[in-house]
DNA sequence: ATGGCCAATTTTATTGGA
């Protein structure tokens, strides 16, 4: 860690392989402590472990083909790895993993997105059902959590572009924000948004239809914490650079500061 | 400049993403 701030960033990559490179690059230019990934789309294997401990960084993955897929990287060693929500990686999709860093229990989640047919949005719902389950019996709320990922929801109206263009998707849907209202009961809160009350600050932006360039996005990437973690929260950020240039995952990181003492 | 989808696979179409 740098001093005494820990610093906590999560990237939906969009497949693993092809944003390694930039991967590569944005830890060299800013040097996050813990990193949480989403959609790595490879298998277990296929994951990129020895490029990343060239460039001083631990991982752990639970991948599958062709979907889905997440990994937590650390440049400080990781314990008590989770993979889904039996903790063996037992399940169809691998949406799930967590281990524990500097004594914080760091989960990276890629949550269902729920658009398409009826059972999908069911299928959400129960997704983020399972997760509260899994949290109520492997975290406690009086212990430092991290839950950070592709949540595939914007908690307020003012986290997407205009609900003229979004209020139809899954992401702003009265059932969809009541499930994220159970984890901020359990002891969960967004560290980010606090340092953004102006909203209209976003994390995805389709690749379609010039979706970056006119701002078209929505907040759906997050990192909630529980409150004596929450509460040294210093500094949170979108980093768009990462959503320019070449091969640009549609997703940028959040990043998120913490004075954070171990 | 931040530019008119992208990635993986079942690859010369299809599916999922959000």
């Amino acid at each position: 860690m740098k001093g005494s701030i820990l610093i906590i960033a999560t990237w939906n990559v969009n497949s693993i392989k092809v944003r390694l490179e930039r991967l590569l690059d944005w830890l060299d230019r800013t040097s996050p402590d813990v990193v949480c990934l989403q959609e790595i789309k490879t298998i277990t294997s296929g994951f990129p472990q020895e490029e990343l401990a060239a460039a001083g960084y631990e991982s752990v993955a639970w991948g599958q083909k062709t979907y889905n897929g997440v990994a937590l990287l650390s440049r400080t060693p990781m314990s008590d790895v989770l993979r889904g929500f039996t903790g063996k990686g037992e399940e169809d999709q691998a949406r799930l993993i967590s281990a524990r860093i500097n004594g914080v229990r760091v989960i990276s989640a890629y949550m269902p997105n729920g658009a398409g047919e009826p059972d999908r949005f069911a299928y959400k719902l129960e997704w983020m059902a399972m997760l509260l389950r899994h949290l109520r019996e492997h975290a406690s709320p009086d212990e430092p959590v991290a839950l950070c990922g592709d949540y595939n929801i914007a908690p307020f109206d003012d986290d997407v572009c205009s609900l003229e263009m979004f209020g139809d998707t899954p992401h702003v849907q009265p059932e969809t924000r009541a499930a994220l209202a159970e984890f901020q009961q359990w002891g969960l809160s967004d560290v980010f948004r606090p340092h953004h009350p102006e909203g209209k600050v976003f994390s995805w932006w389709d690749y379609r239809m010039l979706g970056f360039p006119k701002n078209h996005g929505m907040r759906i990437d997050h990192i909630y914490a529980t409150q004596s973690l929450a509460s040294m929260c210093t500094e949170a950020h979108v980093d768009r650079n990462e959503r320019k240039g070449t091969k640009p995952s549609d997703h940028a990181p959040v990043v998120a500061a913490f004075d954070w003492r171990v």
